[in-house]
Parts: structure tokens; C-alpha cells; sequence
DNA sequence: TAAAGTACAAAACAATCATTTGTTTTAAGA
DNA sequence: TCTTAAAACAAATGATTGTTTTGTACTTTA
């Protein structure tokens, strides 16, 4: 009990500090929040969260990257499976909805804040980030009659439209309202692959 | 010649401020740029500034107003005409995406840093911006055999994803990319209208 | 040509920034 | 109860923040 307890607090410290910096991160941006306001949020002084983090940069690099390792297992996930490139790209949008409604804050530090990384976490992030959106592209490709790679500009315009339909929902998702995530992915699967009602 | 020059000299005074301000909130956010980076790029001591501006919120409340007032331009053109819900959605997209993608630095300041205006600059730029996004709810309420008003959840997923996907371009477009800005708003209305080719 | 006004440089302001230091408190293991 | 190590406090570091003030050269107006 005794050790179990003093490792568990350990890891409590480090977890309340990087919680608290997602939330105030997403709300004021990394350069917008300091240490102080950091520190406020935990219930310590400012000095002393350098028990248990390195620097400021640090925050941002464990959010930014573990954040973007959620994305990358659903890239896995969706190349190991055999289905057809139309339900392989549903699936992927439905599992990106899932991950990026049910943390909006998160999704939104790792969007718009990973640019203030230094090297070499930013150059990591955005390769990182790249390959994940070449997995989107190559589905598309797919498209029964289309002629052409990953690179066709075609493909890039619904590559983009795609995600950034989908990298947009922090913006305006509550999880009180009427959809749960999954549900939510789903219909903006069925929006985007299927188009409007007109 | 002489009158001219003084008045002209002064106005481009204060738009090499707002120009140089854009480029830098949009690379390095509000927060994140200083009064000295602004006048280090505008090529002159901090302090001078604050002959042509009254404070460095000024400067944002200008960048942010005049961004969104150019959408709500789009949203007079687009309601004055009697054409059909398809078409007049086509046009809002395509009439959206050159103002977006003519102008991207300014677009992701617009979209990103107006958290950081104080009020009542904050709430006024909240209110035209709900005002604007109402255009495409009401349109989208007409798609045939659609009964409901434009709270409806399903419609507020489709608005939410055809706003996502314009307001992510500025993320991704080059202007020295395959297609001019008007070509691009026609091929994005396309792939949301349409849907994908499965 | 004299007066008024503008734009800038230069220097300084208090406040706040991330971080470091030295010391005290806390709590677990023996 | 004593030892030990981690975690927090308290205070200070130098750098940077937005902004103000003061002095001066230059333009425009009268």
C-alpha cells in the first residue's frame, strides 16, 4: 500500500499539470498561458512544478505527441483491415470523430499549438502528422474510375475537405448535446462520403 | 501633391502595422508576437508605433473586424439572390472560399486569434460570426423532403462540416498550387454537394 | 517665414515572463 | 522514533512584456 501509494501520487502530480494545461492550452494557447496561471490551476506555487516537469516546452511536446499517437493507432487499425476502400474510409472517419470529440480540448492543443514546439519535436509532429493524412489520400485514390496517385490535386481537395471537416468539430462539439461521439462520426461520414439531400 | 503626401504617408503608416500584424498573429498568434516584432518588421523603434495605434488590441480588433465583414458581404450578395437552395449554396461556398483562400494569413487570424480580443470587441465579432453561419443552416433547411428548422441537429452536422472544411483551407492552400482560389471554391462545393465518388 | 503638428528615436516604466535557488515541510521505510 | 528523499514554499534571477515620456527633425499650414 504504502509504495504503491507514493509512485501513484507521482504520477497524479505530473497528470494534474498536464491536464491542467490542456484545458487553459486550449483555451488561452501555449503562449497565451504561463506558468503561474499553470501552477493557479494546480494549487502550487509556480516553482514547483519544476518537480516534476522539465520545462513549459515539455507540456506541450507530451500533449502534442501522445495526442497525435491516438491518430496513428487509428491508422494502423484501419490498414490492417480488409474491407472495401469505401467502408475502410467511413471507419477512419468514424474513429477520427470518436477520438477528436471525445476530447475537444486536446484535439485543439495539438491542431493550433504544436507550431510553437522546438526542434526536434515540431519537425516530428508534423512528419507524424503528414502520414497520417497520406493514409486518408490513398483510400480516396481508391475511387472506382479515378486515374491517378495520391498526389493528384483532385484527391488533395478531398483529402483536405475531409479532414478539415472533421479537425473542426472541437470548435463546436458538446458532448451534452443531442450525439455521442460515435454517432456523430457517423453522420459526418454519411454527410461527406454521401454529399447533400439536394 | 504635397497635402496628398502627408495623408497618403499616414494611411500607409498604419496599414504596414495591420500588414505586418497579420503576417506575424497568423505565424505566431497574438500572444506570441510582441510590439517589437511588429516594429521590427515595420522598420522602426516599438515606441513609434503608438503614433499610428492606440494599443496592440487595436490592432487585432481591426484585422478580426474587417475579416469578418468581408464574409458578411458574401452573406448580402448570397440573400439578395433568388436563385435556388443548390445553386445559392454553391455560390456561399465558392464566394467563401476565394475570400479564404485570397487571403489566408488574415483568415487564420480571423478564425483563431479573436479569443484574445477584449469586450466588447469579442462579443461583437461572436454575434457576426453566429449571424453568418445562420446563412448556411437556412439553406440547408431546404433540401427537398428535409422537415425541421435550422436547429435541428442533422442540419447544424451539415453546416458544421461544410464551415470545417472551408475555414480549414487556410491551413493547407498555396497560392502557387494548380488552382486559383475560384477554382478551388467550385471543386469544394462540389465534393460537399456531391458527396465522393464510391 | 513663423507656428503648429506629426513621426520618429531614445530611453525608461512597472509588470510579468520562465526558471533557479535554498530552505522547509511532508511522508514513507527501517 | 529516526532516516531519507521527494515536494512544496519563498524568494530572487535576468529577460521580455506593453506602453509612456521626452526630445528632435521634418512637413504642413497660416
Amino acid at each position: 500500500m504504502a509504495k504503491i501509494k507514493k509512485s501513484d501520487e507521482l504520477g497524479n502530480a505530473r497528470e494534474a499539470i498536464l491536464d491542467a494545461s490542456v484545458t487553459l492550452f486550449s483555451e488561452r494557447g501555449y503562449t497565451g498561458t504561463s506558468m503561474r496561471d499553470i501552477a493557479q490551476k494546480v494549487g502550487v506555487l509556480p516553482g514547483s512544478l519544476y518537480a516534476h516537469i522539465k520545462s513549459k516546452e515539455e507540456i506541450l511536446a507530451e500533449i502534442v505527441t501522445s495526442g497525435i499517437a491516438e491518430f496513428l493507432e487509428i491508422q494502423d487499425s484501419i490498414e490492417a483491415s480488409g474491407a472495401a476502400p469505401e467502408e475502410r474510409l467511413r471507419e477512419a472517419i468514424r474513429l477520427h470523430v470518436n477520438v477528436v470529440a471525445r476530447n475537444p480540448e486536446r484535439t485543439l492543443v495539438v491542431f493550433h499549438q504544436w507550431r510553437f514546439l522546438g526542434e526536434p519535436h515540431r519537425s516530428s509532429a508534423v512528419k507524424m502528422r503528414r502520414r497520417y493524412g497520406q493514409m486518408f489520400a490513398n483510400i480516396l485514390t481508391q475511387q472506382p474510375y479515378f486515374k491517378g496517385n495520391s498526389k493528384d490535386p483532385q484527391i488533395r481537395i478531398q483529402c483536405f475537405t475531409i479532414l478539415g471537416a472533421l479537425n473542426w468539430t472541437p470548435e463546436w462539439y458538446s458532448p451534452t448535446g443531442p450525439y455521442s461521439p460515435d454517432e456523430l462520426g457517423k453522420r459526418m461520414a454519411d454527410s461527406l462520403v454521401q454529399g447533400l439531400n439536394f
